[in-house]
DNA sequence: TAGATTGTTAATCGATTAACAATC
DNA sequence: TAGATTGTTAATCGATTAACAATC
């Protein structure tokens, strides 16, 4: 065990890879599964798997496995998703209206509680029941919802703004999907989302080999 | 220089952040930059950028530094996104919609030539000028659009079905949005997009340092 | 108990970064 | 030429994985 500060960002991803998996396990009725089991179905090493879960405590019992309903709850109470979560999406446009009507975010226990834009045609809509707000009202608006992720799904060359306001506003924590490189403050935490970004490595990986 | 064949995956993925920001560059008539100026802006260190190129040749002068536009045109050819490159989308949902949609796809010379759906009200619809088709005929449809790059953008519980037609139609190239882990052969080369994920490691980070 | 599997240490592997001779 | 900056080697850092004693 290791309640230590330094876990690896890679580790984390995996942790959420293990979560997603393990509730599929539940829903075939799998109570039991050992680390070799777990790489033979994703692919995950199972020294990795067992690693990753050593930064947390001990989940499982040897000679047995881990029990999977236990280290599913185990697992999403680390990660913060055993309860809801309110989530600021930012642009409602075609990515951003996807993203508010994904049922992944809820599933998950993201609330999509606020949306904004700033084109004034879209406010006062509505997209999935929320009201899209004017985004120079973010600050004030977000004072009452607190919300402290945000996504941010608006153009390039508007996405540093938004990202600014979001910090003005409390929004510590952002989902980039906009292919630039935010400059935020280090009480931000920013992730990057550029699947572009991954078309093109895939694109260079295709290129590798001719025959594939 | 090193026309070898083992280049390091963040290596890809930095090149594809080098390029959008030498665009940028470009649009700025910037003509020259060195790598202590790219570490200065982007936040990537400048003997990373320097290492990341030596990968594929040399591309600067000593003692002057890069040409942005010379750079540019270089890695977008590295990365084959110097030409246009025919793309599938499978699901013509909120989110293959916006994807469909995205400007991004086009500016990076991704082309999308064909949108698969299975819903019956769906197929024979347009989206964005591209007709949907029905999933089933993605074979023989591709046969003749002969695209090798895929999105998939259906909900998990077809995603996989998907990814296997996808092979068999000669797509061997996917960037998967479903939150499964895809089995495929190693022919084909999967990239995950995640973004439920990310916001998990977010989360986790938010909650690690309550002050943030 | 014997067999299975954990949690953790140590070894390996690979990626990042510092340092510097070469060179514009 | 002197100053600046490259490309590359070597050192550092961190993540992955193999091995195994502990234990159910």
């Amino acid at each position: 065990m290791n309640t230590s500060p330094k876990v690896p960002i890679p580790t984390l991803e995996r942790l959420a890879t293990y979560l997603r998996y393990l509730l599929d396990l539940e829903a075939s009725f799998v109570d039991t599964i050992s680390s070799t089991e777990v790489e033979k179905q994703t692919g995950i090493n199972a020294a990795q798997f067992r690693k990753d879960l050593s930064y947390f405590g001990e989940f499982g019992k040897p000679g047995v496995g881990y029990n999977v309903i236990d280290l599913q709850s185990r697992i999403a109470k680390i990660l913060r998703v055993d309860h809801d979560q309110p989530v600021l999406v930012f642009g409602a446009g075609n990515l951003g209206s996807a993203l508010v009507g994904y049922p992944g975010l809820a599933e998950q226990h993201f609330k999509v509680v606020g949306v904004f834009d700033q084109n004034p045609r879209k406010i006062g809509q509505k997209l999935f029941q929320i009201e899209i707000t004017d985004i120079a009202r973010m600050k004030e608006v977000n004072s009452v919802l607190q919300a402290r992720i945000g996504i941010i799904a608006v153009p390039a060359h508007a996405a540093q703004l938004v990202a600014d306001s979001a910090a003005l506003a409390g929004v510590n924590a952002l989902l980039n999907f906009a292919p630039i490189i935010l400059k935020v403050s280090d009480r931000v935490v920013v992730r990057n989302v550029s699947f572009i970004q991954e078309l093109a490595v895939m694109s260079y990986q295709l290129a590798l080999d001719p025959v594939k």
